[in-house]
RNA sequence: GGUCCCUUCGUCUAGCGGUCUAGGACACCGGCCUUUCACGUCGGUAACACGGGUUCGAUUCCCGUAGGGAUCACCA
């Protein structure tokens, strides 16, 4: 074990997205590298926002994309009790002060000040007064200095620095008496021992006013690393309408979760040329000296691409059980065989998710093939007649059912009709299909079995 | 608007002063393979934002400019 410990620590007010998913992955990676900890806190101090069905939405997508944590999860609202006896401890030293400046008087001022063209800061009312209203409502606030600089080496983007004048006196504690984000941060990560921040670089603006916390309470300052947003296409923050952004979306979409960490961790980190990494991989090779100090568009072909790839060197028998879910999900049984693992060995090389497997593979199951129009019109007519009939033919007589003897039974119906494969294949392909694209017609053949694939012949032949 | 961050092909990126007529990947465009659809394979188009420095020499270092992003809540 090392000293490192990072945490992932996000709000539970929506489904895990991209973003977080990224952030909560360099998280793992650096913290499997280094042999260090990996904490989960839950940031639930806005009680109304935060939902259970949230919190299990993210620890779900966490578990599918395999970022298993060591410590926690922390819920901050169990920690309500510190986070006051902290507040009082700065109050009392002086460094925190009561403001009874009411949400309207300070929304109203903000506005003034952003229309007159100043800086839409805390004014500073209520900081030096020395009374105390009993019974009027009051926010804590931290009171930062007005001079100096605060600054810090960032882990990935450098030095970073703030003139103090510039950042205002921050609410730490509510009107209700609950504690704001800029202030449990601070007491968590500390109190939890965290010794590297690594977070959105959204964050970055509130890192120096973190900072003067950390001092104010004692507390030994951490590391941070900030690392880059993620952008659509139109390199605006990733959102909804750039198409989905949860990572469960994903998932339901067909994606693999190795094809989602593989794209992630290569969107703002790279390793020379390559492209491919598994997660074990990844624990062996990710550094925060290779994370780009630039924001990255997200890019859904060339998440697609990995996805392709992972289906098609995936584990058949891993795949046959996921595939089933999504025939399942498409109401189609495939109780009745064929084998999946059959079936996903025709599809790998032609499904990029595994919705699409889904849909190449519901022909194998579906007790009666259905038939295109367009697709029969054209390769179902009664001149192929004899051609189909020579080919159930021959097939009747395969006693070792496989892709050889298929193939070799078609070899010969290409020598009794003079007809060559271009010419066949269409028309049994429509006959077990009912369309005209699907894996090699060898194959289904084999994968369907002898008695069904003589079946299917002989129904369409009885349409002609 | 203030502050902070960022800037190599359309996109993700390699490059850590000469090896750059700038490499890889996705996408795109062609060829090949072929029983359909794909896969595969071969090849192609395409970038150092701009202007100053520093240096014998800048994609690489520094400073400006421009552009983009983030943030300025009793949200996190």
């Amino acid at each position: 074990m090392s000293d490192l410990r990072v945490r992932f620590a996000p709000s539970p007010t929506g489904y895990l997205h991209i973003g977080g998913a990224r952030t909560a992955l360099f998280n793992y990676l650096l913290a499997q590298k280094e042999k260090g900890t990996f904490v989960l806190r839950i940031e639930d101090t806005d009680v109304a926002r935060s939902t259970q069905e949230s919190v299990d939405a993210i620890l779900q997508a966490m578990d599918w994309l395999g970022l298993s944590y060591d410590e926690g999860p922390f819920y901050q609202s169990d920690r309500f009790d510190l986070y006051k006896e902290k507040v009082q401890q700065l109050l009392d030293e002086g460094k925190a002060y009561r403001c009874y400046c009411t949400a309207e008087e300070l929304e109203a001022k903000r506005e003034a000040a952003l229309k007159s063209g100043g800086k839409p800061k805390y004014d500073g009312t209520c900081r030096d007064r020395q009374d105390v209203l009993e019974g009027q409502p009051y926010v804590v606030r931290f009171r930062s200095p007005e001079e100096g600089v605060t600054e810090f080496i960032d882990r990935i983007k450098g030095k970073i620095s703030f003139q103090n004048n510039e950042l205002d006196d921050v609410i730490i504690q509510r009107t209700d008496g609950t504690p704001t984000y800029n202030f449990v941060v601070v007491v968590d990560d500390a109190t939890m021992n965290i010794t590297l921040v690594l977070r959105g670089d959204d964050h970055i603006n509130n890192t120096p006013r973190q900072i003067l916390m950390y001092q104010a309470l004692g507390y030994p300052v951490p590391e941070f690393g900030h690392v880059p947003m993620i952008l659509g296409a139109d390199k605006s923050r990733l959102s909804k309408r750039h198409g989905a952004t949860s990572v469960m979306a994903y998932k339901e979409m067909g994606y693999l979760p190795e094809a989602m960490v593989n794209y992630l961790v290569r969107l703002g980190w790279s390793f020379g040329d390559e492209e491919i990494f598994s997660l074990a991989e990844l624990i062996e090779k990710f550094s925060l000296e290779n994370v780009g100090r630039s924001a990255g568009v997200f890019n859904p072909d060339k998440l697609l691409w990995l996805n392709a790839h992972y289906i098609k060197t995936g584990d058949p028998v891993r795949l046959g059980q996921l595939l089933q879910e999504f025939l399942q999900k498409d109401g189609i049984d495939t109780s009745a065989g064929p084998e999946l693992i059959a079936v996903v060995k025709t599809l790998q090389d032609r499904a990029k998710t595994l919705v699409e497997m889904a849909q190449g593979a519901a022909f194998y199951f579906k007790p009666e093939v259905e038939f295109e129009p367009a697709a029969v019109e054209k390769f179902l007519t009664a001149d192929k007649k004899p051609v189909l009939e020579s080919v159930l033919r021959h097939l009747d007589l395969v006693n070792e059912w496989n892709e050889g003897t298929i193939e070799a039974a078609f070899g010969t119906v290409m020598e009794e009709t003079g007809l060559k494969l271009g010419k066949i294949g269409p028309s049994v392909r429509v006959a077990l299909v009912g369309g005209t694209t699907s894996p090699g017609i060898f194959d289904v053949l084999a994968v369907l079995g002898k008695e069904a694939s003589l079946k299917r012949l002989q129904i369409a032949l009885d349409r002609l």
